[in-house]
DNA sequence: CTGTAGACCTGGAGGC
DNA sequence: TGCCTCCAGGTCTACA
């Protein structure tokens, strides 16, 4: 699920935790890809939330003496449950609180996600530190790519993938940014003109923005809540739609593994 | 330094 | 029904 759109999705639907009090956390299966503090209740009972935010796909929730980073990995959650209801299996951590009968559960079925309390400064953790700049901020933009693209000799869509370069840009946008600046994945990164590369920024830009409006719409199975009106609500434009016809020239959509990762296209609405 | 394959882990879908 | 293979939203680490 969480690409950067379900993660800013997610921490919108958590802000009502900010100013709460962590009555108890219980971790149940604390392996997840890094293995999860086993102090975190002692360290963050009667603690309370004083905001909470987002650097790339991490959430942050930040407390007067440190901030817990949570990733979601490949297919994490947080949910807000009402009342008491018994965890459910890959539900690992559950956060209990104080003057408040609902619980946070992180469920993570893959455990390919993470927690880590940090009470350095946080842009020098090793999760952090190397992180390019946010896709959705002014420092990203087509003279900063353009620069980046130059000299990298990789295809285009493995540079976008690429945390060093520009976060939150996953597998399914990068797909879909492509397509709407008409380049094809597999171009090379350095072969991209200044005008391609103009248009991609905007087109990340606008993928990216689009998908947090709808609430984060990744999966298809987003599309059977409303499969009506306007753009993400429909389908992606590539995405998952080998051998479909291209929504603008009819053509069926291709699909080929680039750094290992499927991608799509349109032959001919992609140079 | 650059770029890529492998690794981590579970579950769902599809073939036989 | 059961077993097998393949595939999935991420990204760190090891190695060429």
């Amino acid at each position: 699920m969480p690409e950067l759109p379900e993660v800013e999705t997610t921490r919108q639907g958590l802000l009502p935790l900010v100013d709460q009090t962590i009555k108890e956390i219980i971790i149940r299966n604390g392996s997840l890809r890094w293995p999860v503090n086993p102090n975190l209740n002692k360290i963050l009972t009667d603690k309370s939330i004083r905001s909470i935010s987002r650097r790339a796909k991490y959430l942050y929730i930040n407390f007067e003496h440190g901030t817990l980073i949570i990733h979601l990995g490949m297919s994490g959650r947080m949910q807000i449950i009402n009342g008491n209801a018994k965890a459910e299996k890959h539900d690992h951590v559950i956060f209990k609180f104080i003057n408040n009968n609902k619980t946070l559960r992180y469920h993570d079925p893959r455990r390919f996600g993470s927690m880590h309390w940090v009470t350095t400064e946080i842009n020098e953790h090793f999760l952090i530190k190397s992180l390019g700049p946010e896709p959705l901020s002014e420092n990203f933009n087509a003279g900063y790519l353009y620069q980046k693209l130059r000299a990298k000799k990789q295809c285009i869509k493995n540079s976008l993938m690429d945390a060093h370069l520009v976060v939150g840009v996953g597998n399914i946008y990068a797909s879909e940014a492509l397509f709407l600046s008409n380049i094809r994945p597999q171009k090379q990164s350095l072969k991209l003109t200044k005008k391609d590369v103009n248009k991609l920024v905007n087109a990340i830009k606008f993928v990216l923005n689009a998908a947090i409006q709808k609430g984060g719409s990744t999966l298809n199975d987003f599309t059977s809540v409303d499969g009506k009106l306007g753009y993400f609500q429909q389908e992606h434009q590539v995405y998952g739609r080998e051998g479909l016809p291209c929504y603008q020239c009819q053509n069926p959509i291709q699909k080929i593994i680039l750094g290992q990762r499927s991608s799509f296209f349109c032959k001919i609405c992609q140079k």
